[in-house]
RNA sequence: GGGAUCGUCGUCUAGCUUGGUAUGAUACUAGUCUGGGGGACUAGUGGUCGCAGGUUCAAAUCCUGCCGAUCCCA
């Protein structure tokens, strides 16, 4: 009895959603909040946001770029001097009219994205070559109303990240910027989150209201459908002329400056949710994991409990100094096997068990979480434990990548796209770069471009929908 | 944007048709026995029925509005 309430009710495989959903929950990682849309993040989900952020701040500093600060509210004055950009988040910005009783002249907007306000601060911040490059990263929340139905870290109406915002006095740098971030982005979350991810363009269609062009990073998710898991952009002079961005350089003559921006969000949790979790719960990555390792200490009498606790006080310091986070499951009220299951359903990557029979045989039992496996280990091995995190960080990595393949397929035929679309899937397939193919096959078959590889633009063959000639091979799915 | 369903202790849920202040499970608290995969027993705590208003002697139940959630279609 009680099993059903206490762990996950459903199948990963029968109602993905529902399962998500009760992962997110149960696990403790967020829950709702009194208002729509908004989620609020417990000690176990912020963790997993610290983790990310810290290995974020370390790659962008050495990159040169350092951390600042925004306010939330954005005048509408200035949300409105890039038009296109304007008009793309209009319908999503929350407005605040009042301040106090007053009614406020030029409404505010709760920030759906910064770059407004930060290049008109940019803008009186750049005189000369010598500002430039300008490099800055703002940790904070963007607010963008969602009128869909809201998913805890996948959609919801305000969320965590991380806008970057550089400013360049060549074209070549900017676009040079671009591509690094894109590329710390695609590290950083295929070794921390064991996650893959495929890079590219986004179409015309699909890029950043604003911007030149898009580049993202895309990854498929257990059910079929893509997740954008991050974007840098290109800007161009879009913004620096609206917004005046401009400096002397060395011959003296005033020039727009050039500029990127992008960001990654806590999307990037949910995502290693829905790749790794099971029925039994959250699987965690060992590095972004608060607790790396759990140990549950068995024992039945006063005596055994005195000789277990002792040894287990010995294994936590001797994985503590090898920097492994470690925590000791010593609550008395509970069983082992309701303590397996707790520590299951919170994703902890290893745990050891240890009683008497144990002591009595030099050993410890392993559990590992993502695939399962119990095995013995001597206890003077005891130091193996680090070879195995990392192991078990490689392996989530590596069966992520093999179920992301068995989802992407080679497709020629408009036919067989649409009926297979069905089932969810990465299909490439060819595309003339016209837009009235690309919204016919959105309109028919749900499915969109998602990314155009970086590999893959230069590819010859017939368009899936038209059979004119194309010159490229992006990824169609459907997205969350 | 259009349509449908729903909202009762922390969670799940009975009651709603035929108005009379709420059922059970789980969780939680205490104790005893237990303890290598969600343990048992006993005794407790906890809800005024999403919110606001209306009808009525009386509203979880009927009516209106709002808020929120879920699903389907575009």
């Amino acid at each position: 009895m009680g099993r059903e309430s206490v762990g996950i009710s459903v199948s990963k495989k029968e109602d993905f959603s529902e399962w998500y959903t009760q992962v997110v929950l149960k696990a403790k990682l967020a829950d709702y909040a009194p208002v729509k849309g908004l989620i609020v993040l417990r000690p176990d989900g912020y963790s997993i946001w610290e983790s990310l952020k810290s290995t974020f701040d370390k790659k962008f500093a050495q990159n040169g770029i350092r951390n600042g600060f925004l306010p939330v509210l954005i005048p509408e004055s200035l949300l409105g001097k890039e038009k296109k950009h304007f008009a793309g988040f209009n319908p999503e910005v929350f407005w605040v009219t009042h301040s106090g009783d007053n009614e406020v002249g030029d409404r505010l907007a709760l920030r759906p994205t910064s770059e407004t306000l930060a290049y008109t601060l940019y803008a009186k911040w750049i005189k000369s070559w010598r500002d430039l490059p300008l490099k800055i990263n703002f940790w904070n929340t963007a607010l963008r109303a969602e009128i869909k139905a809201t998913k805890p870290f996948l959609r919801t109406s305000e969320f965590l990240w991380q806008e970057g915002h550089t400013v360049h006095s060549t074209e070549e740098e900017a676009r040079e910027e671009v591509k690094k971030i894109l590329e710390i982005y695609k590290n950083t979350v295929e070794e921390e989150l064991a996650i893959p991810v495929v890079i590219g363009k986004k179409s015309e269609k699909e890029k950043f209201v604003g911007a030149v062009y898009t580049t993202t990073m895309e990854s498929i998710m257990p059910d079929g459908k893509a997740l954008q898991m991050g974007t840098s952009h290109f800007l161009g002079q879009n913004f620096s002329k609206p917004f005046e961005v401009k400096f002397a350089d060395r011959d003296n003559v005033e020039h727009f400056a050039w500029q990127t921006s992008w960001g990654v969000s806590w999307r990037l949790i949910g995502a290693m949710i829905m790749v790794h979790g099971d029925d039994k719960g959250l699987v965690l990555p060992p590095k972004v994991a608060p607790i790396q390792v759990v140990i549950v200490p068995i024992y039945n009498s006063d005596e055994d409990k005195l000789r277990v606790m002792q040894k287990v006080e010995g294994i936590k310091e001797e994985l503590e100094s090898t920097s492994i986070r470690v925590h000791i499951d010593d609550r008395n009220e509970l069983s082992p096997g309701y303590k397996f299951n707790d520590w299951e359903m919170k994703g902890v990557p290893l745990r050891i068990e240890i009683g008497p029979k144990d002591i009595q045989q030099q050993k410890v039992v392993l559990a590992k979480r993502y695939n399962k496996e119990k095995i013995d280990l001597i206890l003077k091995d005891i130091e193996k434990v680090d070879l195995i995190l990392k192991e078990i960080q490689k392996n989530m990595l590596k069966n992520a990548r093999e179920q992301a393949e068995r989802n992407t397929i080679e497709i020629s035929e408009y036919t067989e796209f649409k009926e297979k679309m069905e089932k969810g899937g990465f299909f490439n397939a060819a595309w003339c770069g016209k837009q009235v193919c690309e919204d016919k096959i959105k309109e028919e078959t749900g499915a969109d471009i998602r990314v155009i590889p970086f590999d893959r633009e230069k590819r010859y063959s017939k368009c899936i929908y038209c059979k004119e000639p194309s010159s490229m091979i992006p990824i169609f799915a459907r997205g969350y």
